[in-house]
RNA sequence: GGGCGGUUAGCUCAGCGGUAGAGCACUGCCUUCACACGGCAGGGGUCAGGUGUUCAAAACACCUACCGCCCACCA
C-alpha cells in the first residue's frame, strides 16, 4: 500500500473519527489496574447556535491534555455536555419567532419552551458534530445538558439546601433590570462603558429663607435628570460650610412640587459637582444605600418596560425614559430653574446581552449570600478563596490568582433569579398571602404549608435561575452526584474524577464559572472541583478585534479544516445580521481579507495552528498564514513518512533481533534527540505549554529528523554493510514510529493513518495509536559523543554549503573537499568517518583529509580544529572580500570575549564553566581568525 | 481610583540572568531519485526609553512613555 504523494486530510479524517468512536477508545475507562486518574470538564458550550473558534482552541488543548493522558495509561475522563445558557438561547429562539411573526407572549410559555427545545436539539446536535471534526475524544455516552432530569435535580438540591442554611433568601432589593429582556441580570453581566453625557445643573429652591448665606436654591448636578421625578431628598457633606446650616431644612422639588428634605451624608464629596446631591433611592444604587442610612422612602418612577410611571406628575406618565429627560431638561429651563449642561464623560451601564442601558429596579428577587456564614461557619467566598490560597487549587499562569481574589473580596450578593421562561424554574412556592414555602416539589412544598398552617392555594414562582447557577455546579452533577449521601458513599465516577485534574479555560469566565464552580462543588461536596485551573488567551481575528458576527469577521473553525468559497462565505458573514447595513463593508472586507477565500487545511493542521498559538497571554491573533504553514508540516510529515515506507517497506528492518546493527553516530545522535524531545514533551504537557510543546514537535520532525537524519540515513542506505543498514531502517522506521506517538496528541489523525503503516515495521501491534503507550524519556539513551560527532559534522557541512554558495556553485555540480586536521592527527580517524556523510550532504566529488593544505588559490573556510578547502576556481578579489568581511566579524567576537575575560571581577566572580566557555570561544575565534588571515595572506 | 498584561526582525510571536531566536514574508541558487505544501544559502534587530542591582540584563527592581484588558457606587 502506497501513500498518496501529498496528504489529503479529508478522507482520512472522515475514516479514522467513526472507528475511534465505534470501538470506545473515548470511554472513560475503570480499569481496576490503572491508579491514575485524569479528568476535565468540558466548558459546556452554549446551546445558541454553533462553534466559534474560542470553543476551537479551547477543545484542542483539552483534547491534547485528554489523549496524552490517556496514552500516559490513566483512566481518563473527559466529560462532555451543553449548557442551556439561559437569556441566550432564549434571545435565540424569540429573534427566530419573531421573523417568523410569531410574539413570544403570544405562543404561551409552555409551547415557547417547546420550541426552544427543538432548537436545543438542533444547536446540540451541530456542537457535538463539530467537536468530531475537530476530532475531539470525551466520553459521549457520558454527555450531559444542564437541563437533563438529573442535573436539574443537584439544581433543585442545592437551591433547596442553600435556602435551608440560609444561604439563599428572597427579598425586594434594588437589581440590574434590563427593560428590553424584562428580567434582573446579575452585576456581571452589566458592562460598564464610558461614554459621552451630559451633567445636568437643577436649582431646587429652599423651602425656608437661608439666613446666613442667603441662598435661595441649592443646584443639583445630575446625569439622569429624569430621575429627579423619584427624589426623595437632596444631601450634602455634614461639614460643608456652605451648606451644613442648611440640613434638616427643605428643598422644592422642581416639577413635582414636593418638599423633600435636606440631609448630611458623608458619601458625599464636597469638591465634585456642586457638593449638592439628589437622592433617588429607587433607582440608583448609591442613593438606595443612603435611603437605608436614613431611612427614606423610595418613590420608584418607572415601569419594567422604562416608561414613567403613576408616581410621577401626570404629564410625564407613559413616556419613554430617554423622551422624558428631553422633556424635563425642557421643561425645567421652562420653569426657570435650569442653570446649565455640562459636557461629561460618564459610565452607562448596558445589558451585555441587549446593548440596552440598564435600569436600576425596585423587584423582589432571589439572592445568594456571598459573605453569610454558612453551617461550616465560613461564607461560601470564604470557602472558596481558602481553596485557592492553601494551594490545593493551582492557576496556570499564576497571576490569574489576583483576579480571582479581588473579585472575590469585593463580591455582592448574587442575584439569581431572572424573569425568563427558559432555565430551571425556581422551587418555590408562595400562598396568597405571601408566603413563600421552598421545596423539591409541589408535594413537599403542600406539605410544608400544611405545618406551617396554610391550607389555601399554592402558585410557583415563575421565574427561573441565572444560567450559572447550574453551569457552577457542572463539576459534581454532571458525575451523577447523589445529595443525600457522603462522599465516600458516591459512585465510582464520582471517587475517581472528583476533584478532576485541570479545568482549561478562557480568562473571561473565571468570575463567572470558575469561581462560582469552587464556591459552590465545595460547599455541597467538600470537594474542590478541580485541581488546576489552566487559563488561556482568547482568540482574536487578524487584526487583534474580537470576532464576532456584527463585525464580520467571525471564522468558523469547520471553514478552515474544510476550505470554503468566497462567495459562500461572504454570504455566511452577511446573512442574519442584527443590522443589514452593515453587510456591504462586511462583504467588502472579507473579499479583501480572503480574494479567494479559505483553503481546506484538514483539522491536524488546524490543530496545531491552536497548540502553537497557546502561549500565556491574553490576545491570541488567529492567522491563517499560519495555519498554512502548519498545514505544510502535516505535508512533511507525510512525505517523510513515504520515504521510510519506500526505503523499508519489505526491507530488513532490524525486528529480527538475533541479527547484527551496527548503529552510527548519526543513529546514535537521532535516538538522543529523540529522547531530549521526549523530555520536553512531558514538561511541556506538565506545564500546559502546548506552544512549546507543538514547537517540540515542529522541530523535531523537520529539523533533526528531515534536514538531516534522513539526509544522513540516505547515505548509510546507500554505502553501509548490511548490519548498518539494517541498523538504519530500523533506526529510521523507530524514531518515526515514536515521533507520530509524540504527536498524536495534537494531531490524531496523520498520525493515526501513517502510524498504521509504520508501526508493523517498528515492531508495534495494536489497532490504533490513541491506545499506545506515550513515548518516555530514557536518558542513558543519550550519546553524548554521538551528539558532538553530529555537531561537527553539521558545522562541516553548513560550511562547506556556504562556500558553495557563495561560489555561486549549481548545487548539481560536484566539487572535491581538502580538510587538514593541522596538527591534531588524533581527529583524522574522526574525519574519516564523516567523510562519506560530508561527501553525500554537501555534494561532494570527494573528500580529501590531510594534515596541511596544499597552496594554490581556492574557498576556504573553517570548521571546529578543521580547515576546508573547495577546489573550484575563484574569483580572487571576491574571495579576499569574502574573507576580510569574515576576519572582520570574528574579530569583533574576539573583542568582545577578550575584553569580558580580561575583567577581573568577571573571571574572579562568574561561575567557572561560564569563564571556561568564554575562554574556549575566544581561543576558537582566535584560531578561526588566524587560520583565515594566513589564507587571505597567500591571496595578496 | 484599584489591579493585570503588552512594547523583541517587515508581520505574528517565543525567549525571561550567561554567544539575540522561530514561523511567515523577503533575496539568491536549485524541477537533486520523500516532499516546490520542497531543498540549500542569505539579508534583516542600540530587544519602547531611562535609572538601578549584578562579573554579566532583552530577561530582575524602580521610574517614564505609549497600547490594551479587568474590576470599582463620584452624583
Amino acid at each position: 500500500m502506497e501513500l498518496a504523494k501529498s496528504f489529503e486530510p479529508k478522507d482520512i479524517e472522515a475514516r479514522w473519527y467513526p472507528r475511534w468512536e465505534e470501538s470506545g477508545y473515548f470511554k472513560a475507562g475503570l480499569a481496576p489496574d490503572k491508579t491514575a486518574n485524569f479528568c476535565i470538564l468540558l466548558p459546556p458550550p452554549n446551546v445558541t447556535g454553533t462553534l466559534h473558534m474560542g470553543h476551537g482552541f479551547n477543545q484542542t488543548l483539552m483534547d491534547a491534555l485528554t489523549r496524552y493522558h490517556r496514552m500516559r495509561g490513566d483512566n481518563t475522563l473527559w466529560q462532555p455536555g451543553t449548557d442551556h445558557a439561559g437569556i441566550a438561547t432564549q434571545i435565540v429562539v424569540e429573534r427566530q419567532l419573531d421573523a417568523q411573526g410569531i410574539p413570544r407572549h403570544g405562543l404561551g410559555r409552555e409551547k415557547f419552551i417547546e420550541k426552544v427545545w427543538e432548537w436545543k436539539k438542533y444547536s446540540g446536535d451541530t456542537i457535538t458534530r463539530q467537536m468530531r471534526r475537530l476530532g475531539t475524544s470525551p466520553d459521549w455516552s457520558r454527555e450531559r445538558f444542564t437541563m437533563d432530569e438529573g442535573l436539574s435535580h443537584s439544581v433543585t438540591e442545592t437551591f433547596v439546601r442553600l435556602f435551608n442554611e440560609g444561604l439563599i433568601y428572597r427579598g425586594k432589593r434594588l437589581v440590574n433590570w434590563d427593560p428590553k429582556l424584562h428580567t434582573a441580570v446579575s452585576d456581571l453581566e452589566v458592562v460598564q462603558e464610558e461614554e459621552d453625557g451630559s451633567m445636568w445643573h437643577i436649582r431646587y429652591p429652599l423651602v425656608q429663607p437661608d439666613n446666613i448665606h442667603g441662598l435661595t436654591h441649592l443646584t443639583v448636578a445630575t446625569t439622569r435628570p429624569e430621575t429627579m421625578l423619584g427624589d426623595v431628598a437632596v444631601m450634602v457633606h455634614p461639614e460643608d460650610e456652605r451648606y451644613k446650616h442648611l440640613i434638616g431644612l427643605k428643598v422644592k422639588l422642581p416639577l413635582c412640587e414636593r418638599d423633600i428634605p435636606i440631609i448630611a451624608d458623608e458619601y458625599v464629596d464636597k469638591e465634585f459637582g456642586t457638593g449638592v446631591v439628589k437622592v433617588t433611592p429607587a433607582h440608583d444604587f448609591n442613593d438606595y444605600a443612603v435611603g437605608q442610612r436614613h431611612k427614606l422612602e423610595m418613590v420608584s418612577i418607572l415601569t419594567l418596560d422604562a416608561k414613567i410611571n403613576e408616581h410621577a406628575p401626570k404629564q410625564y406618565q407613559g413616556m419613554d425614559r430617554f423622551v422624558a429627560r428631553k422633556q424635563i431638561v425642557a421643561d425645567l429651563e421652562a420653569a426657570g430653574v435650569f442653570e446649565k449642561a455640562e459636557k461629561h464623560k460618564l459610565k452607562v451601564p448596558r445589558g451585555d446581552r441587549t446593548g440596552v442601558v440598564i435600569e436600576p429596579m425596585l423587584t423582589d428577587q432571589w439572592f445568594v449570600a456571598m459573605s453569610k456564614a454558612g453551617p461550616q461557619g465560613k461564607s461560601i467566598t470564604e470557602q472558596a478563596l481558602e481553596c485557592v490560597a492553601s494551594g490545593e487549587i493551582k492557576f496556570h499562569p499564576e497571576n490569574w490568582v489576583n483576579t480571582y481574589n479581588q473579585w472575590l473580596n469585593n463580591i455582592q450578593d448574587w442575584c439569581i433569579s431572572r424573569q425568563l421562561w427558559w432555565g430551571h424554574q425556581i422551587p418555590a412556592w408562595y400562598g396568597v398571602n405571601g408566603e413563600v414555602f421552598v421545596a423539591r416539589d409541589e408535594a413537599e412544598a403542600r406539605n410544608l404549608a400544611d405545618k406551617a398552617g396554610y391550607a389555601g392555594q399554592l402558585d410557583r414562582d415563575n421565574d427561573v435561575l441565572d444560567t450559572w447557577f447550574s453551569s457552577a455546579l457542572w463539576p459534581f452533577s454532571t458525575l451523577d452526584w447523589d445529595e443525600g449521601k457522603p462522599f465516600a458513599q458516591q459512585n465510582d465516577f464520582v471517587q475517581r474524577y472528583l476533584p478532576s485534574s485541570v479545568l482549561v479555560t478562557g480568562f473571561d469566565i473565571i468570575f463567572f464559572w470558575v469561581a462560582r464552580m469552587v464556591m459552590m462543588t465545595k460547599h455541597i461536596t467538600g470537594k474542590i472541583p478541580f485541581r488546576d485551573v489552566y487559563v488561556h488567551g482568547l482568540i482574536r481575528d487578524a487584526e487583534g478585534q474580537k470576532m464576532s458576527k456584527s463585525k464580520g469577521n467571525v471564522l468558523d473553525p469547520i471553514d478552515l479544516i474544510d476550505g470554503i468559497a468566497i462567495e459562500d462565505l461572504v454570504k455566511k458573514r452577511t446573512t442574519g445580521l442584527m443590522n443589514p447595513k452593515q453587510s456591504e463593508q462586511i462583504e467588502k472586507r472579507t473579499r479583501k481579507e480572503f480574494p479567494v477565500g479559505i483553503p481546506a487545511f484538514g483539522t491536524d493542521a488546524l490543530r496545531f495552528t491552536f497548540a502553537s498559538l497557546a502561549s500565556p497571554g491574553r490576545d491570541i491573533k488567529f492567522d491563517m498564514q499560519r495555519c498554512e504553514g502548519y498545514r505544510n508540516f502535516c505535508n512533511k510529515l507525510w512525505n517523510a513518512t513515504r520515504f521510510v515506507l519506500m526505503n523499508c517497506d519489505g526491507r530488513d528492518v532490524g525486528l529480527d533481533e538475533k541479527l547484527p546493527l551496527e548503529f552510527s553516530a548519526p543513529d546514535k545522535w537521532m535516538i538522543s534527540v529523540l529522547q531530549q524531545a521526549e523530555a520536553g514533551m512531558a514538561s511541556h504537557f506538565a506545564d500546559y505549554r502546548f506552544d512549546m510543546a507543538a514547537r517540540t514537535v515542529y522541530e523535531l520532525v523537520w529539523n533533526t529528523y528531515c534536514d538531516w537524519y534522513v539526509e544522513l540515513a540516505k547515505v548509510q542506505i546507500a554505502n553501509g554493510n548490511e548490519a548498518q543498514q539494517r541498523a538504519t531502517r530500523r533506526t529510521l522506521v523507530r524514531v518515526l514510529e515514536t515521533i507520530l506517538r509524540l504527536a498524536h496528541p495534537i494531531i490524531p489523525f496523520i498520525t493515526e493513518e501513517l502510524w498504521q503503516s509504520v508501526a508493523p515495521l517498528a515492531g508495534k501491534t495494536g489497532d490504533s495509536i490513541m491506545m499506545q503507550a506515550y513515548p518516555k524519556t530514557d536518558s542513558s539513551r543519550i550519546d553524548q559523543d554521538a551528539i558532538a560527532q553530529v555537531a561537527l559534522l553539521q558545522e562541516i557541512i553548513t560550511a562547506c554549503r556556504s562556500l558553495r554558495s557563495e561560489m555561486n556553485l549549481s548545487p548539481a555540480q560536484r566539487v572535491p573537499l581538502i580538510i587538514s586536521y593541522g596538527i591534531a592527527a588524533g581527529d583524522a580517524i574522526a574525519l574519516n568517518a564523516l567523510a562519506t556523510y560530508i561527501s553525500g550532504l554537501a555534494k561532494l566529488s570527494e573528500v580529501q583529509i590531510v594534515a596541511d593544505l596544499p597552496g594554490g588559490d581556492a574557498a576556504i573556510a573553517i570548521a571546529g580544529n578543521f580547515k576546508l578547502m573547495l577546489k573550484v576556481e575563484i574569483d580572487i578579489a571576491a574571495e579576499r572580500m569574502r574573507l576580510d568581511k569574515e576576519i572582520e566579524r570574528l574579530q569583533g567576537e574576539v573583542a568582545k570575549t577578550q575584553a569580558k575575560l580580561s575583567n577581573a571581577s568577571f573571571v574572579d566572580r562568574a561561575p567557572a564553566a561560564v569563564v571556561e566557555q568564554e575562554r574556549k570561544r575566544m581561543e576558537g575565534f582566535g584560531a578561526t581568525v588566524s587560520q583565515l588571515q594566513m589564507q587571505r595572506g597567500k591571496l595578496g
